[in-house]
RNA sequence: GGGGCGGUAGCUCAGCCGGUUAGAGCAGGGGACUCAUAAUCCCUGGGUCGCGGGUUCGAGUCCCGCCCGCCCUACCA
């Protein structure tokens, strides 16, 4: 039994969330319950970073206070955990929560070694809230840029260099998948530079945590933001010790454009703190949606009309765009906000998705579809294959098939005979989800558990139990008893993955009587031969085909 | 500009340190069965493995160059 601390990275909130956050709570989650139900004690938090400057400027947008966007924002992020069932301890808000704005105090002061002050001077666009390296206009607003000459706080990065190389290198600190700590080694491996930590009170409007001693200057957003895994175990009281030092894994799940956060500037800072480094670092790809990235103007509009800006950005990672303006999104809307009329709005609303399509069938996707590496693309029409194909057709339809066979045959009670035919597989799916979980692959763990049915379904057409009804065959008896007992398992097995439908499949095989069969997966493609009713049934996820051009 | 990762059957993807006729799922085609959510099961795939060179007895699998996509980073002002 081991203890493990599971995080996911706290996006920020100035939009709604989409489907590519969800994404990285249902992989943190999945993980979360699979080591509950080994026996780990564990920890899973989350939340949301709600002193981010893109917090500002969305209010600003709104003509709202930055306290209002910002609690408006993050309770919908919070409101996720139960759409998604979601099986999170801790939520950890970085502007309200009284742990964490203490907690970044303490920690800055853990690291005082390390920090120094240094001037510093550049061009900066307010309205970007960055600086530029030339001194023309601001490419994205055509603005001229401010020469701003301030003195900043400087975390001392480079001297750590060698040592983070040493901990990925060496495994001590795991970066999965290995693609990704290749990458990581090679840019630590350039060489590291200072970072500056700090930014005045005017360029972060007044909004963020003061550095300690210097009320002049507002904590940097990811030393505040990377500093919530600790301040939530109660780092300002210092009661850390038991889910940090004291964990055997300290598990952190990110997007791949926040790697470096938390490969390099994080570990840095913990070791400056004299904290123990994170043990895993698991990156997972993005999403698109209907072939877009899930960007700014994907979003617009979706507020409830207020034209609510934006990208879900992100410590999220998870997010498609981190950095709107200043990343070179190839979005060419995104400047002037105006919305993709044919982009398929509802589709990234992981909520929505959830209502049209239920819990199990969103997660199954998110799970089951999305590659180790690689972005992947979301449609409507690619998650009601997965859904009605596997877990209708292929799952639910062997539970129903062996429930109604219990009853016709037996008068729904569960004979205690068994053979053997099916425990081979069923044992092998138990290894190979734990390997699969242990590689950060949850295609190859969903698709361990699937086998199991796939197995079953083959089972019975070969037995054919049918048969041994008619000619009165005492075999009966055992087929169905290992039929009933593979579904059991399927539940078991299903549980960190659709802990929902997991539920439902051992409601159905519970007990020495079963319950009437009743169909676990209704079906979501459109059927029979009214299409005008079924495209009513898909009418808020259009297939891209006929979405993305239709309003355009 | 630099670094990283992708580009494999219509679609989505597996292919570890190079080695017999390049695989799976879905879709499509054919068949079987009837317990079941018109579900299931069986058979059926011959694709320049992005392009061009090279190394090797032998290369999706290694090296070089190029093209395309994505991510990070920089932008010799």
């Amino acid at each position: 039994m081991s203890r493990i601390l599971l995080t996911t990275t706290i996006p920020y909130v100035n939009a709604r969330p989409h489907l590519g956050f969800a994404l990285e709570l249902v992989q943190a989650d999945v993980l979360a319950r699979h080591h509950r139900l080994l026996g780990d004690e564990v920890r899973f938090q989350t939340g949301t970073d709600d002193n981010s400057l893109k917090n500002v400027r969305a209010a600003e947008a709104e003509g709202i206070a930055v306290r209002d966007l910002v609690d408006r924002n993050a309770a919908e992020f919070a409101r996720l955990a139960g759409p998604l069932s979601l099986s999170c301890d801790d939520f950890i808000r970085t502007s309200a929560d009284p742990r964490h704005r203490s907690g970044v105090e303490r920690f800055w002061r853990a690291c005082s070694a390390d920090l120094y002050r240094r001037h510093y001077e550049g061009l900066y666009c307010v309205g970007c809230e960055q600086f530029y390296p030339s001194d023309e206009q601001c490419p994205e607003h055509d603005a001229p840029l401010q020469r701003v000459s301030e003195e900043n706080w400087f975390f001392r990065l480079s001297r750590y260099r060698d040592e983070l190389y040493g901990l990925i290198d060496s495994g001590r600190i795991r970066v999965e998948p290995a693609e990704r700590r290749n990458e990581i080694l090679a840019f630590i491996a350039a060489g590291l530079s200072d970072f500056s930590v700090s930014r005045s009170q005017a360029r972060a409007r007044g909004w963020g945590i003061p550095v300690p001693g210097d009320p002049g200057q507002v904590i940097y957003v990811w030393w505040d933001a990377l500093g919530n895994y600790l301040t939530a175990l109660d780092y300002a009281k210092g009661e850390h010790g038991h889910w940090w030092s004291g964990a055997d894994r300290r598990i952190h799940v990110l997007g791949k454009g926040v790697l470096r956060f938390h490969a390099v500037y994080w570990p840095a800072m913990l070791l400056s703190a004299g904290e123990v480094p994170p043990t895993d670092i698991l990156v997972h790809d993005y999403l698109t949606v209907d072939g877009r990235k899930i960007s700014k103007s994907a979003l617009s509009g979706v507020g409830g009309g207020q034209g609510a800006p934006g990208v879900l950005s992100a410590v999220g990672g998870a997010s498609a765009e981190v950095c709107p303006g200043a990343s070179g999104s190839l979005d060419v809307s995104g400047r002037s906000g105006g919305g993709l009329a044919g982009t398929d709005l509802s589709a990234v609303d992981p909520i929505g998705l959830v209502e049209a399509y239920g819990v199990d069938a969103v997660r199954w996707w998110l799970l089951r579809e999305v590659p180790r590496v690689g972005d992947v693309d979301f449609t409507a029409r690619r998650l009601i294959a997965r859904h009605d194909g596997e877990l209708a057709d292929g799952l639910g339809n062997l539970v129903n098939r062996v429930v109604s066979m219990v009853h016709r045959y037996r008068d729904g009670i569960v004979p205690e005979a068994r053979e053997t035919a099916l425990d081979e597989v069923r044992g092998q799916a138990r290894g190979l989800v734990i390997e699969a979980l242990e590689a950060f692959d949850f295609r190859a763990a969903t698709a361990a558990v699937y086998a199991v049915a796939e197995e079953a379904n083959r089972y019975v057409n070969r037995v054919e139990p049918w048969r041994l009804a008619r000619e009165g065959s005492p075999r009966l008896d055992a087929v169905l008893g290992t039929l009933v007992a593979t579904c059991r398992e399927l539940a078991d097995l299903l549980a960190p993955f659709l802990p929902d439908a997991s539920v439902r499949i051992a409601g159905q095989c519970r007990g020495e009587r079963l319950a009437d069969p009743v169909p676990l997966f209704p079906h979501h493609r459109p059927r029979g031969p009214a299409p005008a009713r079924a495209s009513s049934v898909l009418s808020s996820h259009p297939s891209p085909v006929t979405a993305g051009r239709a309003g355009g």
